[in-house]
RNA sequence: GGCUCCUUGGUCAAGUGGUUAAGACACCGCCCUUUCACGGCGGCUACAGGGGUUCGAAUCCCCUAGGAGUCACCA
């Protein structure tokens, strides 16, 4: 049998980490086993649908690199791949459950359930669907519906009995019948709820696995009652346990927690953000793959198996993911990264004549997420304003004593050098250190803080005196000595 | 509150009755060094608690505690 997944997002807005994981793992799975991925969105509330989302969905699956075989935008044998659009076929499934007792028509109004259950929650106790409308016969509600009186559909749930199903991760989940509600199948618009409609078409679909978030755990048990009913075989199921901001709450876009695209647009790279969120959840089995903990796209599809998955959620640590992005960034060819940080450059430096070149070689083990750049980088636009206590460098052996002197010994022979490059000025400045009897480090660390302005820097003083040029050094080296004087 | 599920260091986690309880991030220290970063070396910190079962329990069972999910004409 042909292993069939599905991600199925509703359209609400773009997507969030945990989504992108499900997604991910859902994908793995398909692909490490020659099967099919699909892409179903799951539009059955028109209320809560935000505009441009599905596009959303689509660029941000693109991103990542994960492609659907199937899905709205690029077809399939068993579309439409959009609920809403799929709006007919969900009746007649029910109509069928309908006859078979397993479901029943109700015609309570949305006021009257909310009275109810207002009245019922009010002392403390609980509430559930009184199954009202069970006692309506049958050619009555029949009747009834015809006549175009408004109604939903309820699933009939057994009021003695437990419910239950196997998930491959969790085993076996049951639940008491008298504990579960008698759901909406199909709402008084018409459209199904999620509980009837994944029940349907992960069936129509021929989905073989169904992977998603463990919010569906305790549901899970009704939807095999509605398998059972209609005569079906349920899928594999496999939960997964949620991606938390910290041990209590989950990662959401409501709380300001960046999506997918905003780490994209804050400077992480892709592949590092995929890798990382691989391993959020998820352990490759250590006896294939020991300490490795680089994956490719294709080294994950090989390396995927639902062992590894663990149980209980996981906090989104953005300490980790800063150190992938880091390391990608290192691991990143040069060429790729100058490109890549050319940009960011830009945002600080744009118009002042830097060798962006030497720059993003300094820079270039120094990027642990491109948004950082321009903030490390601008100093060589403009000298910030700083303070003379960071001339004073204990193992430097520097203080403003030390530092005027080396200033004013550093600002002629700089003046003097006739070839601006790096290592002129290198030499220069340390055979000056030596001629005087200083430390080099004497000589360079305050020929730094004044060319710079800062306590540490990308590159050393010989780097950032080039990087800047001959004239701005000089200019900033006054400005030294004047503070120091 | 009912139901369901989860619980190894600050975080991600390995571990499926016998291990000195891995590794990574973070943190700290040392080295390298004109700062920082990179790189190298080292260190810190964990089986939620209590009962069993067993020659032996992080691993099996029970209880307690904590946390999560769910209880919608949302998904």
């Amino acid at each position: 049998m042909t292993v069939r997944t599905r991600f199925a997002p509703s359209p609400t807005g773009y997507l969030h980490l945990g989504g992108l994981r499900t997604a991910l793992y859902t994908y793995l799975y398909a692909r490490k086993n020659g099967g099919k991925f699909i892409l179903r969105i799951e539009d059955t509330d028109q209320e809560r649908e935000v505009p441009g989302a599905v596009e959303k969905i689509y660029n941000s699956m693109r991103l990542a690199g994960l492609e659907y075989d199937e899905g709205p935008d690029v077809g399939g044998d068993y579309g439409p791949y959009i609920q809403s659009q799929r709006k007919d076929t969900y009746l007649p499934f029910a109509m069928q459950l309908v006859e078979s007792g397993a479901a029943y028509p109700c015609f309570c109004s949305k006021e009257e359930l909310d009275e109810r259950r207002a009245a019922a929650t009010a002392d403390g106790g609980q509430w559930k669907y009184d199954k009202h409308c069970l006692s309506i016969p049958k050619e009555e509600a029949l009747r009834r519906m015809q006549n175009g009186e408004p109604f939903v559909i309820r699933q009939n749930i057994p009021t003695t009995g437990t419910a239950s199903f196997e998930d491959a991760l969790y085993g076996h989940v049951e639940a008491p019948c008298d504990t579960l509600d008698d759901n909406v199948l199909i709402k008084q618009d018409g459209l199904p709820t999620y509980n009837f409609a994944n029940v349907i078409d992960d069936h129509l679909m021929g989905i073989t696995h169904v992977m998603r978030g463990t919010e569906y755990l305790s549901s899970t048990p009704k939807y095999n009652l509605l398998y059972e009913a209609l005569g079906w075989t349920p899928p594999t199921y496999i939960h997964m346990s949620p991606v938390m901001k910290d041990s209590t709450r989950k990662l959401s876009k409501r709380h300001g927690d960046p999506g997918f695209e905003d780490l994209l647009a804050q400077g992480y790279v892709k592949d590092a953000i995929i890798n990382f969120i691989a391993l959020l959840g998820w352990c490759p089995d250590v006896k294939k793959y020991g300490e490795k903990e680089f994956f490719t796209m294709d080294e994950l599809i090989e390396a995927f198996d639902l062992n590894g998955l663990s149980k209980s959620p996981a906090i989104f640590n953005t300490e980790k993911l800063n150190w992938f992005n880091h390391e990608y960034i290192m691991k990143m060819d040069f060429e790729d990264y100058l490109a890549m940080a050319t940009p960011w450059f830009d945002k600080a430096l744009a118009g002042k004549n830097i060798d962006y070149r030497r720059l993003a070689e300094l820079m270039h083990t120094r990027t642990e997420i491109f948004g950082n750049v321009p903030e490390q980088v601008k100093f060589l636009a403009e000298l910030p304003e700083y303070d003379i206590d960071i001339y004073t460098h204990k193992k430097m052996k520097t203080n403003p004593e030390v530092s005027l002197k080396a200033l004013q010994l550093a600002r002629p022979a700089i003046a003097a050098i006739e070839n601006f490059t790096e290592d002129n000025v290198k030499e220069v400045l340390m055979n000056l250190a030596a001629a005087n009897d200083m430390k080099t480090g004497q000589m360079m660390w305050p020929v730094r803080i004044a060319i710079s302005g800062l306590a540490s820097t990308p590159g050393g003083a010989t780097e950032i005196a080039y990087l800047i040029g001959k004239e701005e050094c000089l200019r900033r080296i006054d400005l030294g000595i004047e503070k120091l004087s």
